[in-house]
This record gives C-alpha cells, sequence and structure tokens, in this order.
DNA sequence: GATGAATGAGACTTCATTCAT
DNA sequence: GATGAATGAAGTCTCATTCAT
C-alpha cells in the first residue's frame, strides 16, 4: 500500500486509466455496440446488455431514455469515426484507387466496429419509427456522398472513367462490404490487403479479357 | 355422432366444391413468405401468418414444428425456384455476359420473392441457433456455386478473363443485390435493362480510363 | 360419451351455466373488480388480478387491450348498475324521502361494488389520462343529475323546501357513502334500515332543536 | 463528540449567517406534503420530492426510513395543526354552529394542506401495510372525536337536538370535505362563506318545509 | 452529514406454443 | 384435422433504496 504511494506520483493519471474510475456510460457503449453487432437490434435485451457491460440494468436507463436512443448513440459514434478515418487517410496528391486503397485499409481497422454498423444498417425493418429508419440510412448516405466526392474529382481529373458519381460510390461501398464483412460468413476472411486488391481488380479492370 | 355422419356426405362434397378446401399448407406458406418479406423474422408474429393465410393459428402447427420450421422451408423453396430460374434462362451458346443478363432479368420477374430471400439471408443473427444459421447461408452457396460454375465456363472460352470463379460470382451476386433491392431503399428504383446495363458496365469493363 | 347424449338434451342449458364452460371475461371482471375495491389503481397488478381471477396473465389481454381499458370496463358496469337500480325502485306515488329510502336500500343490497365505485371514483390522480378522468367523474355526475331530478320534482310538490337541486343531491350522495362506506372503516357497519333511518334523521330535520 | 461542541458554536452561527442551513429536514417535509397532495402517495417519487426539497435523494433517508416513514410525519403533522387550530377557534361563550362556522373558516384558510390530508386519507388501500393504514385512520378520528366533544356540550346546553355525539361530528366532517373540497372537482369552487353558510343550511334546519 | 450513481425487484405487455373442443 | 382461447416466459422500463465518495 505504501510504496504504491512512491511511483503513484506519475502513474496517477495512468492508474485512472487502467481501472479504478469505471467509466460506466463507456462500458454501456461497448457491450451495446457488441450485443447489437451480434444478435442485431430486436434480439438484443437491455437485460443482456447490462450483463456483458458488469452494471445493473437500471444504470442503462440513467445514461440513455430507452432502447431507440442507446441504438442511435451507437450509430451516431460510428458514423462520426468513419468520416474522421476516412478524411485523415485521403491525400489529394495520390491517384484515386491509390486513395481508395488506403481508406479501406484504415477502415479495415476497425472492422469489427464497422461490421456493427454495416449489419445493423440493414435490419432497418426492426426499427418501428420513421425517424429510427432515418437515422440509420444516414450513416450509408454519408458515406456515400463522401466516396461520391472523391469519385467526381477522379473523373475531373481523367483517372477513371465518367461515370455517375453517386451510383459508382454506392457500388464500391457495398463491394467493400461484401469482401471485408460478408466474405468471410462463408468464406476463409481475406487480409487487409488482399481486400484492397481484389476491389481493385474488379472495379478497376473489369473481366473484358484484354 | 352417428347421425351426424349420414348427412355430413351431402355437406362436404358440397363445401369442397363451394371452396376447393384450398390446400392449406400452401396458403400459409404464401402467407409466411409474404409477411417475412415485409417484417423480417423477429416482427413476423405466427397471429399474423395465420390472419393472412386465412386459416386458425393452430392450424400453421399441424403443418410446422414451430416457427423456426416454417421459416426454414420459405428458405428452402426459395433457393429450388432460383435454381429452376437460372437454369432454365443458360443457353450454352451465347456469350456469358448476355448469358448473365438474360438470367437476372428472369430472377427480376420474381423480384419480390427475391428481396425476401436477400433480406432474410442478411438477418440471420435474428435466428438463434447455428443449424438456422447454416440453413440460411446455404441459399447463398447454392447461387454462387452455380454462377461460378458459369463463370469457369466462361474464363474456358476466353469470354472474360482468368480470375477465381467463386470469388466473381459471390462479387456478381452482391452487386446485383446491390443494384436490384438495395439501392431503392435510398434512390429512385432501377429499371430491369438498367440493372443488367449497370451490372455489365462495372463488371465488364472496370472504371480505368481507355 | 353417447349416453351423455340421452339426458344432455334437457341438461344442455343448464350444465352450461353450472360450471363447466367457465366465463372467464367474467372471472376476469369478478376479479378485478374485487382488486380495484381492495387496492385502488395503481396498487392493482395484471398478476393480481390474473391470480384471483384464477386465470394465466395473457388471458387478460384476449379480452381487455390493456389495464386501463379493464377499468374502464369495471365502471361502465357500475354506472349503467347503479341507474338501473335507482329507477327500478322509484315510484312517483311515494313520498320524496321514502322513495330514498327505498333506492338506497337497494343499493345497499349491492354495496360492495359500490364501495368500488365509490371508492375508484376518489382515485382520480391515479389515472393519467384526462380521459379516464372524465370516464370516472361522469358515474357521480350521472347519479347526482339522477337525484337531482328526484329533488326538484320533490320541491315542486312542496315535499321538501326550496333549495339548489345539485347541490343538495350532492350532499345526499355524500352523506348516503358516508354513513354505508366510510363509517364502518372505523366503527361497527350500521344496518340498511339504519343507514335510511339516520340519514333522514340529518337530513330532513336538521339538529335544531325543537 | 465532546470537542465537537466546542467548535460547532461558532461554527454553526456562521455557517447559518452563509447559508442559514435551510433546515433541510422542513425542506423535505414540504415538498412531500405538496407532493403527496397533488400526485397521491403511490405517484409520488422520492427523486421529485427531492427535487422539490432541492435536496439529494440520499438525504432524505437520513431524516426518514423510507418512504411510508416520511408520509406517516405529514399525516402526524396535520393532525396536531388541525388539532390546534380547531381550539384556538372555539370559544365557550359561542353558540355551536357560530363555533362550527368560525373553525372552519379556520381551517379553510388552511385548505390546501388540509386537501392533501383528507385525500390522502381516503388513499389507504394504496398503502400496504395494517400499521399505515392504522395511522391514517387516527387522523380522522382525532378530529371526529374533538368535533363530537363540542357535540356533546351543544347537546346538553340544548342547542342542538340529542342524537349520536360520535356519528354527528362524522356526518359533519364528512359534509365539510364534499363541500370544500370534492364539491369544486366537478363544479365552481365555492367561497369560505358559502360553505359554512351550506353546511349550516344542511344541518341546523333539514329539508323539511316549514 | 450530504449526495446521486447504481441497483434490481416488480410492473405492464407481447407472442410462440399448447390443448380442449 | 382444424381451431383459437389460454398460457407464461421474456422483454422494456420505473423507482425505492443503498453506498462509495
Amino acid at each position: 500500500m505504501t510504496e504504491s504511494v512512491f511511483w503513484s506520483i506519475g502513474q496517477t493519471c495512468q492508474s485512472k486509466g487502467v481501472l479504478p474510475i469505471i467509466d460506466r456510460r463507456k462500458q454501456i457503449i461497448d457491450a451495446a455496440a457488441k450485443s447489437f453487432s451480434m444478435f442485431g437490434y430486436k434480439a438484443t435485451t437491455m437485460d443482456g446488455v447490462a450483463k456483458i457491460a458488469n452494471v445493473g440494468k437500471g444504470t442503462i436507463y440513467t445514461f440513455f431514455t430507452n432502447k431507440e436512443e442507446l441504438f442511435q448513440e451507437i450509430m451516431n459514434r460510428m458514423i462520426s469515426e468513419m468520416k474522421r478515418i476516412a478524411e485523415e487517410a485521403i491525400d489529394p496528391g495520390r491517384l484515386f484507387f491509390d486513395n481508395l486503397s488506403v481508406v479501406l485499409e484504415h477502415l479495415l481497422d476497425f472492422q469489427e466496429e464497422h461490421e456493427l454498423a454495416l449489419k445493423l444498417s440493414q435490419e432497418m425493418r426492426e426499427i418501428g419509427t420513421p425517424m429510427a429508419l432515418e437515422g440509420l440510412q444516414q450513416m450509408e448516405r454519408a458515406v456515400v456522398g463522401y466516396i461520391a466526392g472523391q469519385v467526381t474529382q477522379a473523373i475531373k481529373k481523367g483517372e477513371i472513367k465518367p461515370c455517375e458519381p453517386e451510383m459508382t460510390a454506392f457500388i464500391m461501398l457495398k463491394m467493400y462490404m461484401a469482401l471485408a464483412v460478408e466474405w468471410k460468413k462463408t468464406h476463409q476472411p481475406l487480409e487487409k490487403r488482399q481486400v484492397a486488391g481484389y476491389l481493385r481488380f474488379y472495379m478497376e479492370q473489369g473481366l473484358a479479357p484484354v
């Protein structure tokens, strides 16, 4: 006990990070993200989240009004983070497909969380209110819109052939999801490099023989 | 009890003539397909299915042990039909991408039912048992496997450049879903021709400038 | 099975009345009336009602949408019955106070149920929606309005001295409640005759010395 | 323990000067009285009381073991105050009905608090334990007993005709409640004078025509 | 002593499944 | 065999009470 005082001076900050001051809000958000990701919206129970978060059931309700609000929080976090990652990874000096590869590599570092976002965005039926539905779709829109902007610039620079930017961005996102998330449901997971490689293979050159 | 048999003969026939004693099993399957398609697995209630099918709730349980088995039946039917449609549409004399377009056009004629299949295949989280999950995935495997076979042949004939048939088939299916089903969640739906056209645009030629 | 047919002809109706065909709706209404009466609205639980009624919890919801609707049913029944009793008991040929006594005697035969109504009418705070509140007050209004009509006629006939009929009716109802229901909470219950007698004593002659 | 007395003298005064160290107990009691009065027993939450009292929720539990005990305190205070008011208002030299009017006028000055008492005394069902029930009834007993004493003396003096004092007092209290509290639930509220006037009208002379 | 974040028992309600008719 | 009334497990949310700070 006493000796801990000696080195604790420098460690105070760190020790806070270690454990003693448990951040229940974070615990809950992490647990909810995990549960929503694994079981979806309906099949996720507040009891379950509480158990995973290792908190009392009522504790969740001190931070979030109800299940839907908790869900919204998870979604919003995801959108923000995805935007941030994408923005940080883009380098205007690089070629389009190179930028795309870099962004994807970065995104894949957070693959698990994204998997949640992607899965959830497909479960819109489960959430009753149009507002919630709207909230979910906005995530996809945000990402697609961002990629579409990059596509437009790439067309202008002549890096890719003329095409509808919005749909091209949509197709890219879906293909990315397919390779990074859905493929491994039934096959061996792909390395980050492989995902980027395949995406480029299919989208850049096409299947027509040379 | 006994006397009722005497006059019931005439009534039975008559009632059969009037109300062809519609095949209750089919009624239930159709109703379930519609409900699962519209609301998803969890949000579909046995009460609702019974009401749509115009049968008693208990009747469902004379044909299917439980909700999950009913769901499985729907999935199996869908796989079979998709295979049949694909086989009927293929003409070995045609070019690969032409065959692909034809198959897709046919599949799109049943778009609504497929939408169900596609949606449901993404709702696997909702179903607890690994068995059910397995059952769902087998549908995708069946379709992907079929397309992969076509891809292999197309490579041999030199119609498309060498590539991994399995993954190429997987990518094709996902892109098809994206264009035919998911796109319209947030945008104007595409005509059958448009879906085929875009699929070819992105997969055949790629985005690299000429 | 077969022999039952012989005697069942005459007994069918009766046997239904005896027991075998348990009327669950009535069971539930009776149980709810008892529970609401004893514990009030909030403190009455659906679990409790189910237990008293000896039915499953879910059964209640096959007859009533929710707790509030169940409550409304009880209230409506009470209003109807009170009106019916009052109307049956009035004889235009009798003197006012004699009619009052008769009506009260009849009402007292259903004392227990009325106790419920009276108690509940005082628990309006517990029920959230203004509609429910309105529904409760309408019961008192109905009874007071009815008595007020009788009072007006009695004044015209010169049987009682001029007074405001509405308030007089209100006072009479409250005094009746006080004697028949509330008195016994803290004292020996009164006989029907006694209630009628005291009501007449206080309301007819007053306390001024002769 | 002892030393705290020494310095506490100076501190107490000082701290009282700064933030009069408002008497937290009183704050809580006032808040609880208000909430119980407005919402009833069940619908009053400890959170709500704490908020109204402007203290921490836990602070309530340093003064009262639980919700029921807090409730009891409110009731006891009310009984005492009602007794005090009644005793102060009685003048042995006045006639009975005049005394009654004066007492009522005084009581009506505290109408709001009394309303609480009266309402609560009717919500006994809400409180589970027989002890609490007992505690509530004692309030009514106290008031009725007090009036009964006055009635007895009035009979002796020949101011009112012979009658059972206990029941007469009971009827008077109920009629007072009816006029002062319950009438305004469904009608225009009465002035203090009117309440006294009507009470005298009905109880003194009765409805028999002259 | 004061505080309020944390807790979990318990309330209402839904719905898959059973079983008597 | 067909039916749907009946059931109770399970889900969401509230709130009295505790306890570490």
